[in-house]
DNA sequence: GACGATACGGAACGCTCGCCCCGGTTGTCA
DNA sequence: TGACAACCGGGGCGAGCGTTCCGTATCGTC
């Protein structure tokens, strides 16, 4: 591989990762190129689509999260721990719109590769299960449930300003997860 | 006015109904004159735009929301009051896709008429303070959290398949909002 | 320094969709 | 029943966007 190709590989992919996380799946790709400073065609000699491209950039976002729910399964109150990667899930969703799309895109992330797809969702699992077998969490919600719920809160959120609002309606959805 | 405008009108009126609840705002203006029996040009005839057309299809089932919410303002205990409203309204929206989609447009109803949007909202309004001084909603909460959890929970409910699921959803999120 | 391979930019293509226009038709009223 | 205004259908236009193509520039090597 070329030196320039791969520079040029790079920059797509820093550009893409701003402008998807600023403007979501739906902005045009020209705006990705101009931003790295490259032709629409250089785009598309890196990577075959549109959509793989957003997939690239999703897959990073997603390592980023799988460590943080990694570093919460050795916390010792486990429902502290499920409620704090639900929070700070939301939280990061909201300030990337690449993220939320990715998201609410087909049930799940359609985006990323199958295999840390399915290791981020077995990782929620056990967030799950623990704070579950903690007594700190319903115990008829499954993973579906906690994605549907972190989708919906996402939504919630960004349909307010004030982040003071933000944060309360995480609490609220929060305790409505919490066992009775 | 002549009779076949009227009748036209009346037949894309309907027609909008349906396919706009089935598919929401997205769809091609074309696949509404399709299902009217008549052709592009009439619809621009009788609408404007696409947008207003939408409008006047949301303006008729909001009035239907407020029936509903009218008649619960004379319910004994207002906090059921409060809630039944709450699930009543997102199964509606969950079953039509004209109704989400303009609920999450532009924080709220974008489309219908100012004064049928503000009517409804202070309907609402009064639901939400008779079940918070009721005791049974958090004090905290104002219409805007209301409308954004309604959108949310929205979101949560399409992402699940199974009609139990979007129950519990919907009962979560009810959980969430009463007072502790 | 010259040459072949590789990569580049951006114009062009095809498609979708909102909206408009015009030649033909239909309803209404004298 | 005839004439005219109102109305109709659907092809067409223009804009936006994903994707491709090709003439040109750049890189790496001998």
């Amino acid at each position: 591989m070329r030196a320039d190709a791969r520079r040029n590989r790079e920059r797509v992919l820093r550009a893409a990762e701003d402008v998807f996380a600023e403007q979501g799946i739906a902005v045009p790709l020209d705006e990705i190129a101009r931003r790295a400073g490259v032709g629409a065609g250089t785009v598309y000699r890196h990577f075959p689509t549109k959509e793989a491209l957003f997939e690239a950039v999703i897959a990073g976002r997603v390592e980023v999260l799988m460590a943080d729910a990694d570093r919460l399964r050795a916390h010792d109150d486990p429902g502290a721990a499920f409620f704090q990667f639900f929070a700070h899930k939301v939280k990061q969703a909201s300030l990337n719109k690449a993220l939320s799309d990715a998201l609410e895109a087909s049930r799940g992330f359609r985006y990323g590769t199958q295999e840390t797809h399915d290791s981020f969702w077995r990782l929620v699992d056990e967030l799950l299960t623990g704070a579950q077998r903690a007594g700190a969490v319903r115990p008829d919600l499954d993973r579906d449930d906690v994605r549907a719920l972190i989708v919906g809160c996402l939504r919630a959120v960004d349909q307010v300003t004030d982040p003071a609002k933000a944060d309360r309606l995480i609490e609220v959805m929060a305790d409505g997860m919490r066992a009775k």
